[in-house]
DNA sequence: CCAATCCGAACCAAAGTGGTCCTCTTTTTG
DNA sequence: CAAAAAGAGGACCACTTTGGTTCGGATTGG
């Protein structure tokens, strides 16, 4: 349980993988695409959202294309999560709709789950961008001698 | 994000509730169902996976029912969740299906997820049942003069 | 103007979830 | 022994969510 969409994963990629190539600043996402082996629309697509959640920028017209918009080492995880899935908020009565749970005080619980929400939460925080982006993958190759942290 | 389902919530309700009434051991689902406000088939359901887990254990036959199997103090959160949605794992790469990812070091994350997951764990990991089940229904009410704290 | 890009929205198929129902077995009780 | 009271297991369906694609614009550089 627990589990976060594809679309997240995808776009920790995209980011990490940006994050890895500051240097090379903007980039269009056809790049990303070829770079990440994500397909191409779907790319686009989690770019779009990142773009409306302001974790990145973009540049339209021809050599237009994406970059980070902010340090890497101050993106935190939870920001990313929360801006391709919703809030974060293990169940609907945690979120502040009022409402919730009926109108009865059936529930019981409850009164609980903003901590541990908050302790989640405070667990997701504490994970940057720029740790992501370090990680090794998988299989690290060595190609002439040097360690390919970079996945080709 | 990281939303549970209802089941998993249901599931909390229902043993929070037992917990509550210990001295009572056995509590057939229809006592559960209606002293919980849930509807009786989904409480029977929830409780039939809870049985499978070896969180509740079933006496069958007339007068049978459901009884906590341990101790509220030494059930965590976590088991709860774990038992009703499958376990903790934030994306598929988390599982150890050994293949993931395709075959390819495409990913590039990864290594972390497993960390992060460790991470959420523990956060779970530190709530009793018998936490959950002290807590106080969100509209507390005072019948008799008596803070009527089960909600009826 | 043309080509390279991003934008927004609509759209669809597949999977997951919540919830109900039916049949069978087990156990108590009269 | 028979009937009633429970749980076990699984099939089933409606609904929502999710992953992924596509299309018709709007922008910008050369």
């Amino acid at each position: 349980m627990l589990r976060i969409g594809k679309l997240a994963d995808y776009a920790i990629v995209v980011l990490a993988h940006m994050a890895r190539h500051a240097h090379r600043c903007v980039h269009p996402a056809t790049e990303l695409a070829t770079e990440t082996s994500i397909p191409l629309p779907t790319v686009q697509k989690v770019l779009k959202t990142l773009t409306r959640d302001g974790l990145v920028v973009s540049m339209r017209g021809a050599r237009g294309g994406y970059a980070l918009a902010a340090d890497p080492a101050e993106t935190s995880l939870v920001r990313i999560l929360e801006a391709v899935e919703g809030p974060l908020a293990m169940t609907e009565c945690a979120l502040p709709h009022l409402g919730s749970c009926g109108d009865a005080g059936h529930c019981g619980v409850g009164t609980h789950w903003p901590l541990i929400n908050a302790a989640v939460r405070e667990a997701l925080e504490r994970v940057s961008l720029l740790e992501l982006s370090k990680t090794r993958p998988r299989l690290p190759r060595v190609v002439d001698g040097v360690l390919e942290g970079e996945a080709r």
